[in-house]
DNA sequence: TTGTACGCGTTATCAC
DNA sequence: GTGATAACGCGTACAA
């Protein structure tokens, strides 16, 4: 019996197809730099004995690892779950991995992940926003990892980012709500604390009403966490206060399913007796009834673009540019003018 | 200034505590084997340079990568990336990371996925069901590593499974939909091609029917792809058809999100007109209108139970037990007696 | 075109 | 308790 103990080296194969170890590797990272004969005797040794390179010791002695890093706040939400899918998909053509940390939105454990991405020695990194200290950016810099920043925009970020403007998406959609006639405005807001894209809609929707000339004091604004639960816990204080809001505008889709639910269980019909809106436009948003007007986000087109602007970077490229997504708003049945009030 | 360029090394932590790099080593290893005056000189120095320790080298000399390989058919599925996300948590308690491939539902991309993971040395390796070429299995066996096999359970299958019992599942659900008296019964299966999970479900399925005493060819059966649209065609084919069924079963709470969706676009009414059911029981479940019945899934416990499973067999535990999760059916709305028919 | 030999940063096995 | 030092598997100047 062959031993089956360890994987065999680049010495194996040397050994089998009576070259120098040099030779193998060049065979495999460079080929046109060793002549045909050899190099077919080489690879034949190759697949004959099965051999695959060690990532670790390709990784110490090459500088690079292949791997690609990300820290989401959590995959739980399709909508970094599904972006980052297809990041992954476009590293994988590339032949890099992904390694992926969470940070459960604690700023903490993300700085955590970070340092462990860079003591790996992951080629690039994959953040979600701008926020975080600057010490994490120094630190990134001093390591000479490039870093992208998804799901925010701006040309003079600390890295380069491949997003949307939130405030931007946020203040149009709130000015086709105010169209609409709606005065008394209720945000359910995702929790804004170390969150740029959260702080950016919310600015948003205030800057949209100081436009109209709506009195800031006419926006009910609460902060929530990202879940069904959540919304429909807001939902019920905003609508059982004195006098509700006629639309409740959410931070997500899925706080705006669970405000819709909340609706159903408390009788109150949307949009008549209410309209909410979303934010992402995921499946969801076109399943629950009404359906759901939102801000559609192209998060596939993210994820493929920041694994590009990444890719770019670790290929060198000086000063790569940032990428501006396009949103749109999308308008279906939960959003509609309001009905007289008393 | 300091040089920027390279991260300090065990090397430069002992320099500058004055110790051997054997003893820094030891220090963040094994920290009771060395006296705690030097320690506390030792550590100083660590976190005054900022040293982290280089993992792959540490891969190389340890031959352990603290690093655990996942292979999934998506993440864009929410089930797939809830489980993933339970059992990230799970390892990054552990020290370990996590190393994401996808493999698009194609067993040849699996295969890929699997050897460059292992090229990678993970510690070891998460899989969605059983079905695969033994030659995988012997592969994962030949390199020593730990493998364990989600999403479904066998006490004697090649490797430690920690799932549910696929076939039986579905064979509950459809008990109980026959108990409600339906005869003409459709299934919108996931595509069953090297896929057991979708193979035990369309098993169990069957094997109900014929329980009940149900002639074969009452049962009209369609293989879809795991999203809404797929869900929305098969059902309109179904209920189109000459006798269309009075209930329809899904594959999955996506399908039958979609079969919701067109039987509303086709005016027929949920459960009044045909009754669907879905499975996995994912957030969406209770938010459609009606709520939908499905069969409850412990996703979190899987993934989280899947991640200490692959742990003691890296912690070298020989006979490592399968896990059995609970299913169960939940009642909701989309199912009811058929009405009377013709 | 190919081979030699060193270095990458750790861990682990020895002595001391 | 601590310090040398030999691996670990590969890439790559440099030499041939």
């Amino acid at each position: 019996m062959a031993k089956s103990q360890s994987a065999p080296t680049l010495e194996d194969v040397a050994k089998a197809a009576g070259v120098s170890t040099a030779t193998v590797s060049r065979c495999l990272n460079d080929p046109n730099r060793v002549i045909e004969a050899t190099r077919k005797r080489v690879m034949a040794a190759v697949d004959q004995l099965g051999y695959t390179p060690n990532f670790a010791a390709r990784a110490m002695a090459a500088k690079r690892s292949l791997t690609i890093g990300a820290v989401i706040p959590t995959m739980n939400n399709a909508i970094f779950a599904r972006a980052l899918q297809a990041f992954q998909d476009q590293l994988a053509q590339a032949g890099y991995m992904l390694l992926v940390g969470s940070s459960a939105y604690d700023p903490v454990a993300e700085r955590e992940q970070i340092r462990n991405l860079v003591a790996r020695g992951v080629d690039g990194i994959l953040l979600v926003g701008f926020e975080r200290e600057p010490e994490t950016y120094d630190y990134l810099k001093r390591h000479g990892v490039p870093t992208v920043a998804a799901w925010t925009y701006s040309e003079d970020g600390p890295v380069p980012s491949v997003g949307f403007d939130n405030h931007l998406a946020m203040q149009s959609l709130t000015e086709a709500v105010l169209s609409y006639g709606h005065q008394r405005i209720g945000f359910i807001a995702g929790k804004t604390e170390g969150n740029d894209r959260a702080k950016g809609r919310v600015d948003g929707v205030i800057a949209a009403l100081a436009a109209a000339g709506i009195p800031r004091d006419q926006l009910i604004l609460r902060e929530a966490d990202y879940d069904i639960s959540a919304g429909a816990i807001h939902f019920r204080e905003m609508m059982d206060a004195p006098h509700p809001p006629t639309v409740i505008l959410c931070g997500n889709d899925v706080i705006a399913a669970g405000a819709m639910r909340q609706a159903s269980r408390m009788g109150l019909s949307v949009p008549g007796d209410v309209s909410i809106t979303g934010f992402d436009d995921m499946e969801l948003a076109q399943i629950i009834t009404p359906a759901l007007t939102t801000v559609y986000v192209p998060h596939d087109e993210m994820g493929q673009r920041a694994a590009r602007t990444l890719l770019q970077q670790i290929e060198g490229a000086e000063d790569v540019a940032s990428v501006k997504l396009a949103t749109k708003i999308v308008f279906r049945a939960s959003l509609a003018k309001p009905t007289s009030v008393p």
